[in-house]
DNA sequence: CTGAAAGCGCTTACAG
DNA sequence: CTGAAAGCGCTTACAG
């Protein structure tokens, strides 16, 4: 059955119709006892009902599976270092492969974890927090904020507020860094960010105090669906999206383009991020996912326009 | 350590030091050879990303990994039998406690193999092909279609037109089967449905064509993110949504809320599904999912309207 | 090519 | 309470 030893044809056949009549599957822990290892990937991500995961959590299991290799999946709330280490210990508790870890922020503990049962893991990252000793496939989330940002600015707009978003450790988002670069660039002093967290309430909220900010022309959500609920609250404000407040997001929701307005973004290829870093764990030949890189790219539509004079 | 034989406290601690000094970590397949069953499920869904599906897919882990589960993922495309199959050896290839599928169209594909294997499978059905063999949980959406066509009959529409959808075998979706229910109810012969799929952009077109009848005033979309694209649509082509059109849809999608204009839809409760259907597999106490009924509703928002005399 | 032994890391009886 | 044997279902050398 391996194929490790020359069999002849007849015996090759008796044997196969003795497992199809018996309905005979060979016993896969069995198998990775003696391999040492069981055909799974771990994916460990906060929920993957998020745009940007959801699609990588897709291709990363269509790429596992296409290699035979079986998914198991831990979703949790980083913030929660309990929980996280209890699924990590009930995930390692399989001799599995390795790990994909598609959360910035629980990172440090699955790595920590990690060292201790020397489990190889690779995560996606968006350069904060990469780390040479860790495999991860890099995700720019700050070049893409700048360059929403400057597309803001090159219309026209004084200056561009943003919707804050909690971070790893209190420290900024890679994207609000982006948001703030853009401006530095150009002398503009970064006004207050509104601090929200990723609910769509809160998200609700912070777009109502944006709106009855009259000096606001302009605003760069973290990510789509922020930026959606930013324009609901500029609505209710009474105010007009793009021809009072300019409003950019980024991500390229699949909704952007349906939204009234479409939602002007800046499109990642959160798919080719999730099936890079699989490969990063089971394959050896990594350098081959260098020139897949995918072609990001900014997304002008009916959200953003000049500010009126 | 099983806790299976008394052992003196003194050797007990000795042994839990050696584990924490070496880092011993007991190996899953060792045990699962022993015990004849690894504590995985798997679950077989489509496309994750949808609505209803990602909210019982992070419910299930979650329930999942509360009693110390692994839940194993296998996305496929239901249409594609050979994926099915393929995807299913490679679950099943690991002794696996069974298989929830969130899946109408793959049900019978996976019935078959689970027979084959004697795997135990529980699965999330509407009722159209609800089976007392196979463990399941209800989600009634006939009924909750003919609720969401009967708030817009009584707002006085004449009829209601509806965007249809493929489902399992060429069958009618229990959604529209619910939309014709209704209509029948009141005399009404229900208009041709215009065709579409689950992708945003034949979503659209079927908004185009939607809005190109004069005829219609208000359109039943089999789900939230149709509505969300053929209010788009309505958009487009000039007629307002709900002054010339009413549009509504069916699940609380998180964002039909913050649409412009907010969306009338119908809540089910998807996380309860994906629990309960998890439950089904892991707990002999089955009966203590029936009380657990979720309390779905009708939620009238700005997108409904009577039509204009 | 074929057959039988050893061993993967555990758990469960079963003697002491 | 402690220790050692048997066996879970496979794969990999190793004799014939």
């Amino acid at each position: 059955m391996t194929g490790s030893t020359p069999v002849s044809d007849g015996t090759t056949a008796k044997v196969r119709a003795a497992m199809d009549e018996l309905g005979y599957r060979p016993n896969g822990a069995a198998r990775a006892l003696v391999h040492g290892q069981q055909p799974i990937v771990g994916v460990i991500a906060p929920d993957t009902a998020a745009y940007g995961r959801s699609r990588m959590l897709t291709e990363i299991e269509d790429r596992a599976r296409a290699s035979g290799y079986v998914v198991a999946i831990a979703i949790l709330d980083p913030a929660d270092a309990d929980g996280v280490s209890a699924a990590v210990e009930v995930l390692l508790s399989q001799p599995i492969v390795g790990v994909v870890v598609l959360d910035y922020n629980s990172y440090d503990t699955v790595r920590l974890h990690s060292k201790l049962g020397a489990i190889p893991i690779a995560t996606v990252t968006n350069g904060a927090d990469a780390d040479a000793d860790v495999a991860h496939v890099l995700v720019d989330d700050r070049a893409a904020a700048r360059a929403v940002v400057d597309h803001l600015l090159d219309l026209g707009h004084r200056t561009v507020h943003y919707v804050s978003v909690p971070y790893y450790g209190g420290r900024s988002h890679p994207r609000e860094l982006g948001w703030r670069e853009a401006l530095d660039a150009r002398g503009i002093v970064p006004p207050g960010p509104v601090a929200s967290d990723w609910t769509v309430d809160s998200a609700l909220m912070a777009g109502a105090v944006l709106a009855a900010d009259a000096e606001v022309t302009a605003v760069f959500c973290p990510n789509d669906e922020i930026a959606f609920s930013v324009m609901r609250s500029m609505h209710d404000a009474g105010r007009r999206v793009p021809q009072d407040v300019s409003v950019a997001g980024l991500d390229d929701h699949p909704l952007a383009a349906s939204w009234v307005p479409s939602l002007t973004t800046y499109r990642l290829d959160w798919g080719w991020a999730g099936r890079s870093a699989l490969e990063l764990l089971i394959d050896a030949d990594v350098a081959s996912t260098a020139d897949a890189r995918p072609a990001n790219m900014l997304l002008p539509r009916e959200s953003t326009s000049a500010p009126l004079v």
